[in-house]
DNA sequence: TAAATAAGTTTATATTATAAACCAAAATAA
DNA sequence: TTATTTTGGTTTATAATATAAACTTATTTA
């Protein structure tokens, strides 16, 4: 009955969201790739992945890639099921 | 080739996506009738209505109803291109 | 006539999104 | 070798935002 359902906030936001978007099609992402993709800055990636990381909606495995510090982001179970709960309610907004 | 196009943020707000999406369908519509589909408290639909007038994506009309005051709200064509933009822009994030 | 309700607006606050500034290590240039 | 630039980020500062609380004015209702 098309109610507006309240918008998850942490991914009611642009760059999470696409980040988001982008972890839920992969086994996972860099941190590098993922600032290329999203066109963000470091910055404000390096922000965003840490709430999406605190929600538990992704996990960051720091590593060394030989010599140069590696990011890597997956998305977790409770990410997907919170992504996919939010895609759903937003169809409400926009169709 | 589903690039993040940014999203107007005057959009990406739940309240005014909420507002825009009911005012895309009918021809206009009271402030007491969105707050109730909104389930927004006043104070709050009064600011974000505001802001839509401001960017010309909708009309606000104060009158009277009877003795009491009524402000109606309507879509512009510059606010439907907005929404529809927006939506399009906001599938390749969730798609 | 006092109290409650209606229909909003204004203001205050807490949260956010974002980029600027910063840092350490590695690679490159001089 | 030493200086400079680049890489891969994090921390911090700021400006904008969403939201509700407080307020206003007029109108019903008790």
């Amino acid at each position: 009955m098309s109610a507006f359902k309240p918008l998850d906030p942490l991914l009611h936001s642009q760059l999470r969201l696409a980040v988001m978007s982008i972890l839920i099609s992969v086994e996972s992402a860099e941190f590098t790739f993922l600032k290329e993709k999203t066109e963000s800055t470091a910055g404000n990636l390096s922000v965003q992945l840490d709430k999406l990381d605190k929600a538990e909606y992704i996990n960051i495995t720091k590593s060394f890639k030989g010599k140069r510090p590696l990011t890597t982001c997956a998305i977790t179970q409770k990410g997907i099921r919170a992504f996919e709960s939010y895609v759903e309610n937003l169809k409400n907004y926009i169709t």
